[in-house]
DNA sequence: GGGCGGTACTG
DNA sequence: CAGTACC
DNA sequence: GCCC
């Protein structure tokens, strides 16, 4: 981007920094996503711009009409307009208050009104064009044209440091290399909803989930009919959507008499999520969408099967929801779409995710009576372990009923009755045998597509526990047998909170998730990713260089300064971050153990990691060796000597633990298997006979595995780690250690931890949360 | 509102 | 010591 | 972020 390059000067410095910052817009909570660059800039400068919900007055009052009369275009006209204006005041003058509160978010209820969109960008944008039913999809950009002024969440050390630039500020610092901005336009959309029209019930946007969906169908070309039939116009409703609280009978009578347009189809709200996701309207999944009187209730059972959501429980009085039957009469289709809906089609291509006929292979019905039943069997340990064992990891992976949560084996010790019972599915969520099988084999796979990247990106922000409550919540949608389409679902599986569970629902909803654009907008993503994937740079390091100015592999070859390890890193990027497939792994392995052999014939060797969870592919070796008498100190020079024959032989290209202490016994390094071939991560790691047990597990992971597992040994008065188990560690008042304690358990077998613990056992290949 | 794995190496 | 890394 |  930039032809030459220069250190900045300070002031460019600011400047620069100036444009980093950017105002959001954001609406359904306040958090801070905050690449904060955490640079020592001076705040005198730099004005904080409050962005302020100023235009809260917007009510629910707001909602229905102006969605409903506005064509999209109009809609960003208005808001374009709205933000303008607190602009205009928005001075230099503080607002400290206001930023400092928002950037402890905590709540998120208040925000999702129409102020939502409010908060844009200062800079003037082409208003939109006056074009009506313009094929462009001019509402579709609303997300993407929001800033917003950010404040620091968490880091206490630097409170009030937020950039901020005046109104004028980013257009001004155009000559700033590249921190100008890099929006990406969001992909057209097509307007798969044209020409159709839908009521609602009820028809308002007090629930903000319902607006949203709303908003979805109309930024794709749908009409909001203000009644079910408008005399005066022409406007015939083709859909219904019935909010699911709703049950047949509230619509009835909600609709006062009003009948039900011939050509209306009644469907669930979920159902213009669905179509989204496919890119056109697609037959209502009868089961699953269509809503219809209930007949009797013995009928409305038996015909519940496994679609919905478990909810719908017999005993769970008439709540009944969408799990209604079809109705009657048959709906007919509506008038246009119709044509549009070519039944051959649909039958044609399946869905890629029709949950029901699917699932069904594994568990049909089950889903309807989970909960309660089980408990019983289990409180009682449950009671206990509860507490000790973490949530995620001592149940089941299938988790199956969405109850699942925790309790379960921990405690094998004193029970085990609900040890055996549901073993048997592991093939279906050990997806990662066929590289990308996977995504299609589960049904919650674009859900956890869209949380990953979002995982992602807390990753940049420096969050530490952010993206560590998203792994496992993303873990345990990947148990999941069932698609989990509502937050009341996915809120009851554990490891999912409230907030996560909101945006499951708003990407089954609208295919998409507003945080993720807004994160893809920071202008810094793109540079903070790449750099990061060097081996040796971390974040702070990262941020350092973008400080600095450099945003390429080009400017830190040349100018900034880089560490040995980083140094490697950058000149075997790509080599990497390519995924090395099983059997090269392997013949890497075979390499050092023929080394091994050489040298003592009592060494023996195991490929660890990923490898031996069985991964189809791996981002690094890692291989662990051991001997049956050698001592530490033994051991240590046997991986010395090691290392200077796999070097002599070409094949250890690098050793990134060079200053290895006395007695190190691990080594860090690349290799290569032939010239030519890319150069891969090695990890190699000393391990005495008593610690292999614990080596094992430790080296095998995953790491969620191993912190859950730590974590249920250190709430047992235990300390686990990759020497061994160990107790009677004492601690006193600071927490600093007195005494070390003894080991537990030491030796070759690593099952001998998992019982000392009481965890059942698992196989490499069940260890997999990631 | 505080907890969130335990360690080794680098500079 | 903070930062980065390993699983 | 989630959970206690």
């Amino acid at each position: 981007m930039s032809p030459q390059y220069s250190m900045p000067s300070k002031e460019e410095k600011i400047q620069f920094f100036q444009s980093l910052s950017k105002v959001y817009s954001q609406d359904d909570d306040d958090e801070e996503l905050d690449l904060d660059l955490d640079l020592p800039v001076p705040t005198n400068g730099l004005s904080t711009s409050s962005e302020s919900a100023a235009s809260s007055g917007a009510g629910s009052t707001v909602g229905k009409k102006r969605l409903h009369e506005e064509s999209p275009a109009d809609l960003e006209q208005r808001k374009v307009a709205k933000v303008e204006k607190p602009k205009k005041t928005a001075g230099p003058t503080t607002s400290s208050t206001r930023t400092a509160q928002s950037g402890s978010n905590n709540d998120e209820t208040d925000s999702d009104d129409d102020v939502v969109f409010m908060k844009s960008k200062p800079v003037s944008r082409p208003a939109p064009k006056e074009t009506k039913s313009d094929s462009k999809v001019p509402s579709s950009l609303v997300s993407s044209s929001s800033t917003r002024s950010r404040g620091n969440a968490k880091r206490p050390d630097a409170p009030e440091r937020r950039s901020t630039m005046p109104a004028t500020g980013l257009v001004d610092t155009t000559n700033i290399p590249r921190a100008t901005e890099i929006r990406h336009n969001k992909k057209r959309e097509r307007m798969i909803f044209d020409g159709i029209s839908f009521y609602y019930i009820p028809n308002d946007t007090k629930n903000p989930v319902r607006r949203k969906r709303i908003a979805r169908l109309q930024e794709l070309g749908a009409v909001w009919a203000d009644d079910l039939n408008e005399r005066g116009k022409t406007t015939i409703v083709s859909y219904i959507f019935v909010d699911k609280k709703h049950s047949w009978d509230m619509m009835i009578s909600y609709l006062k008499g009003r009948k039900i347009p011939d050509a209306a189809i009644v469907v669930n709200e979920e159902y213009s999520g669905h179509c989204i996701e496919f890119g056109r309207i697609v037959q209502p999944i009868p089961k699953r969408f269509l809503v219809s009187k209930p007949q009797t209730e013995a009928d409305s059972l038996s015909n519940i099967p496994s679609l919905v959501p478990a909810k719908s429980n017999p005993t769970d009085h008439n709540v009944s929801p969408y799990s209604l039957k079809i109705k009657p009469k048959k709906p007919k289709q509506p008038p246009q779409p119709e044509s549009q809906i070519p039944d051959a089609d649909e039958q044609a291509e399946t869905p890629p995710d029709d949950p029901p006929p699917k699932f069904e292979i594994f568990k049909p019905v089950e889903v309807s009576k989970p909960v309660d039943t089980k408990k019983d069997a289990l409180s009682d340990m449950i009671v206990k372990s509860k507490r000790i064992a973490d949530a995620s990891m001592f149940i089941e992976p299938e988790s199956d009923e969405e109850e699942v949560s925790k309790g379960e084996p921990a405690f094998s010790k004193t029970s085990m009755p609900g040890g055996s019972k549901i073993f048997k599915f592991e093939q279906h969520f050990l997806c990662n045998k066929g590289p990308q099988k996977q995504s299609k084999d589960c049904p919650n796979a674009r859900t956890i597509e869209m949380l990953e990247k979002l995982l992602e990106y807390y990753e940049l922000t420096g969050d530490q526990w952010r993206p560590i409550a998203y792994r496992k919540a993303i873990a345990a949608l990947k148990r999941q047998k069932e698609k989990v389409c509502t937050s009341k679902e996915a809120k009851k599986i554990s490891g999912i909170g409230q907030r996560i569970a909101d945006k499951i629902e708003e990407i089954v909803e609208t295919n998409e998730l507003r945080r993720l654009d807004y994160a893809m907008d920071d202008p810094n993503y793109e540079t903070l990713s790449l750099f990061l994937k060097i081996y040796g740079c971390g974040l702070q390091q990262a941020k350092v260089w973008i400080s600095q100015g450099h945003r390429t592999i080009d400017d830190l070859l040349k100018h900034a300064k880089l560490s040995k390890h980083q140094r490697i890193g950058i000149e075997h990027l790509d080599d990497f971050d390519t995924r090395i497939p099983r059997e090269e792994v392997k013949e890497h392995g075979e390499v050092v153990r023929s080394v091994l052999r050489e040298m003592d014939s009592d060494l023996s060797m195991e490929i660890m990691g990923s490898y031996r969870r069985g991964k189809a592919d791996c981002g690094d070796i890692d291989i662990m060796v051991t001997h049956p008498t050698a001592t530490a100190n033994e051991l240590h020079k046997v991986l010395e000597d090691l290392l200077e024959r796999l070097f002599e032989s070409g094949f250890l290209k690098a050793d990134m633990t060079s200053s290895r202490r006395m007695g190190g016994m691990t080594m860090h390094g690349a290799s290569q298997l032939r010239p030519g071939m890319p150069w891969r991560r090695l990890d190699i790691l000393m391990v005495p006979n008593e610690c292999v047990g614990a080596a094992l597990l430790y080296f095998t992971g995953d790491d969620i595995f191993n912190r859950s597992i730590r974590l249920l040994a250190r709430k047992k008065g235990l300390k686990l780690n990759q020497n061994g188990l160990w107790k009677g560690r004492q601690t006193d008042a600071n927490s600093k250690v007195i005494t070390e304690g003894t080991r537990v358990v030491s030796g070759p077998d690593e099952k001998a931890i998992f019982d000392y613990l009481g965890v059942e056992w698992r196989e490499p290949h069940e260890r997999i949360y990631h």
